[in-house]
DNA sequence: GTCAAATTTGACAACGCTGTCAATTTGACT
DNA sequence: AGTCAAATTGACAGCGTTGTCAAATTTGAC
């Protein structure tokens, strides 16, 4: 037989409203209070009924994430942790894929909201950037929180400190003696490609290296992108010792190009990357990169809208820590070119 | 302000309930009663509000997804085929992350569905095959789809023909001049695993070639497992020339620790794997491998789901193509060993 | 024209939860 | 101890629809 929010309270030998309030994250509960009835609700295994809130609020209890595809492994992980936090506030998640084609986002994003009574979204990278949509967005007024995005987009949400970690990984190839550091850009409609580029311009300077357009060309985040880049820098006049790569799999394409030409990683050139996908440890040799705490950023993404919905003008955004994870695609640089 | 059904009843001069029976196409209404309903209901422009359908009814409009990660990509996409089958139909898709732990998620799959008042649910591997799982929906009786289910658990659905598709790869290395063919085991709670071993022996068979048990390691799936075994391989006293891998993380595995040896693929050794996912194209050689249409899968498992659920026993279980890709992993067989 | 059976209709109570507002408890200060 | 405001809790009335069951109407056989 369905449990009931009345069963709960019968438990916990409080009122239904007490079970709501708790529930909702109302305040004016007190602590001893709440703890009985999160037991109560766990012992019971207790989950509100969608329609009959629904029906007696006047909200949705639904957020969506809305995300145009950027790598199965990253979205996965978002999701798992918008998914976590959603489910620790009794909130349920409406996936969203969209064709990112501006203007059409826009009105799909409306019509998402309009029909659903949606009360919130998160955005994952692109999607965080595309103007059109955060334009409707705040036109709508709906609370909507970001992972990753842009300095002039980031109301509420979560970033990690990319510029800080690349120049901490510009340091380590520094540091192995590397003098000719190459980087391959990340995708230009991503935020994420200026943020990395700048902290290896960045990183160079604190090193007190020069900076050379000729060893930074484009790529658009892909493994063949990476390879296509990689076999350019090949080309140079004067190779580079280390390339920084601004994810791994355009990290793994440079290997895999490297070693098509008969050189070593890494020794004859470093490669790093960006990210700690799974790649990075499936491909050989094992890439150094970085590692965001990606699960972890949809959940505190979400939190902090759920804060906002509840609260609004109390959502705020949220730096995590990075860590750099050091492999074998590192290593000293070669005796001299 | 909304129009509700007693507006409607009022224009149309009937009971809210009689609007109720013309909305749902219940019998026992006049013809000349029903024209008017429909009248007003054109005239207000009404349309009945979801959630008091559900809270009144008895459904909830509402499909689950259960997993235990297995493979983020793979998940990601079947989930996207579950997804675009639900948004065709006005469904919704609650997602389950379940750590799969025996009568554990048994327990934790009823709270979902009760609580949630589940219309139904999509298995995916290896919850799928998971005795307590299924038993516990059979006696709920709940209708569910699962993707690539054991024969046994097998009622509605979508499964490929994985047999034969292993069969017609052992043909490919045969007919590449291979005859010590090697086979790494998959996950053994995984069907998957069996479906692939028994292809494995069917295709030696065919092939008038003899099955060696030396040639056939345990594995689980993981590109670790799938290196660990490779290297079991690579130390027998008469080594294979061919490995087919359960999956292609083991693939990528196998292609690394074949490197780490000083031979070459596939030049000393051919290797292919099963799944195509990314990695295959992101480690160098290129994997050969079969690729399962999974995203029209889970679109197809979700599609017979909401057959099913809207009509009770025209469910079933659908085949979907495999397709081998030959890429640069496999090649003929060296001279001779 | 009558009466039972079949058909059509309606009144009203759920459905499970939250909002409102009043009742009770707490605790800081006389 | 006594007072009063603040914090906490609870009673109860909806939210918009459908299910149940009884009432009203129509039908058809005699």
């Amino acid at each position: 037989m369905r449990v009931r929010i009345e069963d709960v309270a019968k438990v916990a030998g409080v009122s239904m409203k007490t079970v709501s309030r708790v529930l909702n994250q109302e305040p004016n509960v007190s602590e001893r209070t709440r703890k009985r009835v999160q037991t109560a609700v766990e012992k019971l295994n207790y989950r509100p009924l969608p329609s009959a809130r629904m029906l007696a609020g006047r909200r949705s209890y639904l957020v969506a994430m809305l995300f145009d595809n950027p790598s199965n492994n990253y979205l996965m992980e978002v999701e798992m942790g918008v998914l976590d936090a959603c489910r620790s506030q009794h909130y349920h998640l409406m996936l969203s894929p969209m064709t990112y084609e501006g203007s059409v986002a826009a009105a799909e994003v409306e019509s998402l909201i309009v029909q659903l009574q949606l009360d919130g979204v998160v955005l994952t990278p692109p999607i965080t950037d595309d103007p059109a949509v955060v334009a409707r967005l705040k036109e709508l007024d709906i609370p909507y929180a970001s992972v990753s995005a842009k300095e002039e987009n980031r109301r509420i949400g979560v970033v990690v400190d990319e510029h800080g970690a690349v120049c901490a990984m510009v340091a380590h190839l520094v540091e192995l003696g590397h003098r000719r550091i190459a980087h391959i850009k990340g995708h230009p409609s991503h935020g994420a490609s200026a943020w990395r580029l700048a902290g290896y311009r960045d990183g160079l300077e604190r090193a007190g290296l020069p900076y050379d357009p000729a060893l930074v060309v484009d790529g658009e985040f892909s493994y063949d992108s990476g390879h296509a880049a990689t076999l350019r820098l090949l080309a140079l006049a004067s190779r580079p010792t280390a390339i920084f790569a601004a994810n791994d799999d355009m990290a793994a394409g440079a290997i895999c190009a490297i070693s098509e030409q008969g050189l070593s990683v890494p020794g004859d050139i470093s490669v790093c990357g960006f990210d700690d996908t799974p790649i990075a440890r499936q491909i050989h040799p094992a890439l150094t990169t970085i590692r965001q705490p990606t699960r972890e950023m949809g959940r505190l993404a979400a939190l902090e809208l759920l804060t906002e919905i509840r609260n609004p003008g109390s959502g705020a955004t949220i730096n995590v820590p990075y860590a750099l994870q050091l492999r074998r695609s590192t290593g000293p640089a070669p005796a001299t070119g």
